[in-house]
DNA sequence: GGACTCATGTAAATGGTTACATGATTCA
DNA sequence: TGAATCATGTAACCATTTACATGAGTCC
């Protein structure tokens, strides 16, 4: 059957420190978004199921007057993790919306295509930007925690992948743009 | 509410000739399976209910004496098909399980993270001596069929993602092993 | 005859998205 | 007082995966 890979995303990160439903998104979205992220549906009920597996124990708090549900996982729920980890990752099927439309794009208006590679030149330069200031922080902390060493490689990834798509846009680009002006002259 | 992807993938492939359930599976594992994949199970329960909708015809045929079931594409179908063409692509949340193990990579065994490392060089290896084989035969085309030009388009993403990819693994798995030096002497 | 491929489908279970509902606190 | 943010959750719906079922034709 299908893993359930919120589940030990979840894990993952409680196994550095317990959190809430809430904050488990913030962060989530703050360190990982690169690769991978979470619902807002989903992390509530799943924290849930996790409590009742005893992979993790909740208790209620009240900071600054207002109340949260605070998860921490348990021995089961590290054990759980690690055989999780151990296990070689499964590569789930790819879909790239923009390939797929590219693939047909002789169905398509130039203009149209020279906007969303414009954009995807745009979308990786934002990209680029806001990982030169991450890698900025990393570097700083790495000697104090030695655990970011992986949170580099990871960004590695995503500063590598955002250039790789800017280049490929930007040829593509050219590309559509001659073809244009083929059609229009 | 999220759009039936897979049904416009099928309409663009239906777009250039008519097919049926099995052969389509077979012309997109063979031409984009690079960046798009469908599913045995999903196939046969969507083209029956395209029919339904109007957008493709079905005739039942006996090719060989084995019948099969060709759909053709209708005005409808591809009116629908350029209507979705020209949505904006709508990327989704990326999910890479392989990303996800190295962040918390501090948690795994060195040796570990250096197998799936160097399988991954060797998937992207693999990969890009399948592109080169596809560019040649793309290039060779691409005279008569000028829409072999889009289809280059997406190769050429596949040869720059292969290369990035295998570009990353190689550095991580330098690393990876310096760190296991480390801890053995 | 047996293994393999061609070919079409169904069923069950889970994953994932979106929209909605609710209420308290902070700050202008 | 009203808007924004913090915080937790539910419901409906659709997508996706996996496994199973079935049968005919081809090739050795």
């Amino acid at each position: 059957m299908q893993p359930n890979r919120t589940k030990f995303a979840l894990l993952g990160f409680l196994s550095r420190k317990e959190s809430s439903a809430y904050r488990l998104q913030e962060t989530i979205a703050g360190s990982v978004a690169n690769f991978w992220r979470e619902n807002d549906g989903r992390v509530y009920p799943i924290l849930a199921k996790m409590e009742a597996e005893g992979l993790v124990t909740a208790r209620e708090e009240a900071t600054g007057g207002r109340k949260s549900k605070i998860y921490t996982i348990t021995d089961a729920g590290l054990a759980a993790l690690d055989d999780w980890l151990a296990d070689d990752p499964v590569p789930r099927p790819p879909r790239n919306e923009l390939l797929l439309k590219m693939f047909f794009g002789y169905r398509q208006e130039p203009e149209v295509l020279a906007r969303w590679l414009d954009d995807k030149i745009a979308e990786s330069d934002a990209d680029l930007a806001r990982f030169a200031k991450t890698r900025a922080k990393l570097e700083a902390m790495v000697d104090d925690v030695p655990d970011a060493t992986f949170w580099l490689m990871t960004l590695d990834y995503g500063e590598r992948r955002a250039a790789f798509e800017k280049d490929w846009a930007r040829m593509c680009r050219e590309r559509v743009g001659d073809r244009n002006l083929e059609g229009g002259a």
